[in-house]
RNA sequence: GGUGGGGUUCCCGAGUGGUCAAAGGGAACAGACUGUAAAUCUGUCGGCAAAGCCUUCGGAGGUUCAAAUCCUCCCCCCACCA
């Protein structure tokens, strides 16, 4: 079970691999290579990227080198596999910007100090490329039949929109990539999603084509809640990796509610908990499933966002929806506090007015919309008028409630809608 | 370039002169039930200090008492033909 294909199987990472045989015996040589691409598409990576970088991760823990692969230049010109329209195109400097975003979120994961792990940027070897030697050295192993029999451009090509021939390239691209990492960095494994399967495919082919040696690739499954719903989607948009957009608090709370049906899934895939105190969490009911959704969102809030912010995250929570201590018999290993400390919370939404605006009085539901509870005050209104906006734990029973000093519990006023979004309002004297 | 079909509120999708802030579904939100879970039932679901008013149906004009619906021009997408 030392194998790094072992680990990554028995944590629920492999959807499917080349080569199966060769593939175990390649990485049992020790100090492999193996990349993966991230689209620098947005600033910040998602939990979407989760289960790449974690791969990563999990590679260089068992001593091998992994390359993230910033597609700067590929960004250029979007990955149409399993899209069902055609992306923006980004400007050269959307992209440079976000790769550097991204190049410091997967640092939290990777060690790349002293070569351990390499971060690359195909802008680097794709924006010289010149078209006409492209075509005749590249171009001409590849078969468009083949190409577009490819599952991944199958929706595309049953759509209305179409395929674009730009998007058609992508291809030839990362299969291009792939032959650059190896030719220059001996790299001989590509992973991706399950998506990426037409892509590392292609590369692999390329490869032996072109230098007749064999190399790898591995693919990740998609990862979908219980209900069905992509990882990391939810109301307000994309779970974000970035405390700037997405809150350590706000991603605490996006791991707190997963579905029970999900914690023993997610415990594997995102955090480096052993895999026998995981197992054990099958065996779980009630009330312990809820300890165990609290390890999970501790470790993963932990991973992403530092030791600190998970246990200001975990003491928030603890402070709005009751103190849950994690008895020692769940997840032993997890460094999650477990002794009964002084639970503050100033990591709940919160924001700060003057007492003057407060004497004053505001409308409740205005108050709900200024602080961004509610999207706007017809939203507020409704809230209110179907019992959904609460002042200290109380449920306003008026919309025309005037927020008032009467309300100051402690020089701070606690809002809450519905039953799990709270925020606080904090006097500034 | 030609011909035909399209662009509707977060998404899908009905609507071809007033009864349209626009059917239906999905998503989402709230309530009840719970465990900050799921399922289920009920309600809400453009904005606004709000029984009223304002802004929306690709864009800009126009016809009309009245336009998502009719006319003109423009932009974008798709299919077939070249």
């Amino acid at each position: 079970m030392n194998n790094l294909i072992d680990i990554l199987y028995e944590r629920g990472f492999i959807e499917k691999t080349t080569h199966d045989d060769e593939l175990v015996e390649y990485i049992d040589q020790g100090n492999i290579k193996g990349y993966i691409g991230f689209d620098p598409t947005a600033l910040s990576l998602h939990i979407g990227s989760l289960v790449p970088i974690m791969s990563l991760a999990h590679m260089q823990k068992h001593g091998h080198r992994p390359i993230a692969l910033i597609g700067g230049g590929t960004g250029l010109v979007g990955d149409p596999s399993g899209k069902t329209e055609m992306r923006k195109l980004l400007t050269p400097e959307m992209v440079e910007h976000n790769a550097r975003g991204i190049e410091k979120q997967l640092s939290r994961f990777i060690d790349f100090s002293k070569g351990k792990a390499l971060i690359l940027n195909n802008a680097d070897w794709l924006s010289e490329l010149k078209y006409i030697p492209f075509l005749r050295d590249i171009g001409r192993h590849f078969s468009v039949n083949r190409m577009i029999k490819a599952e991944s451009y199958k929706m595309r090509l049953e759509s209305e929109e179409g395929l674009n021939f730009i998007e058609f390239n992508y291809t030839l691209l990362q299969a291009y990539d792939f032959l650059n990492l190896f030719d220059n960095y001996g790299c001989r494994l590509q992973m991706g999603g399950s998506d990426q399967w037409g892509n590392i495919i292609s590369g692999i082919g390329l490869i032996r084509k072109m230098r007749q040696e064999t190399v790898f690739g591995i693919t990740f499954p998609l990862i979908t809640t219980s209900s069905g719903a992509k990882m990391g989607k939810t109301a307000e948009g994309a779970v974000w990796l970035d405390s700037e957009r997405t809150s350590p608090y706000e991603y605490y709370q996006y791991w707190i509610n997963t579905d029970d049906n999900d914690i023993v899934r997610f415990l594997a895939l995102y955090t480096f908990l052993p895999m026998d105190e995981i197992k054990d969490i099958e065996r779980l009911e009630d009330d312990d499933l809820n300890s165990a959704k609290t390890v999970l969102a501790f470790e993963a809030t932990q991973l992403v966002h530092g030791r600190q912010e998970a246990i200001k995250a975990y003491h928030a929570a603890a402070s709005m929806f009751g103190v849950r201590i994690v008895p020692e018999r769940i997840m032993p290993t997890s460094s999650i506090p477990r002794d009964e400390a002084d639970f503050d919370d100033i990591s709940v939404p919160h924001s700060f007015f003057d007492l003057k605006q407060i004497q004053t009085g505001i409308p409740a539901f205005k108050l709900f919309h200024l602080v961004g509870l509610a999207p706007s005050g017809s939203a507020a209104m409704r809230l209110i008028r179907q019992g959904g906006g609460y002042i200290n734990g109380n449920r306003i029973s008026s919309t025309e409630y005037m927020i008032s000093e009467n309300d100051l519990n402690n020089k701070e006023i606690l809002l809450r809608a519905g039953k799990k979004r709270f925020h606080k309002i904090k006097i500034r004297y």
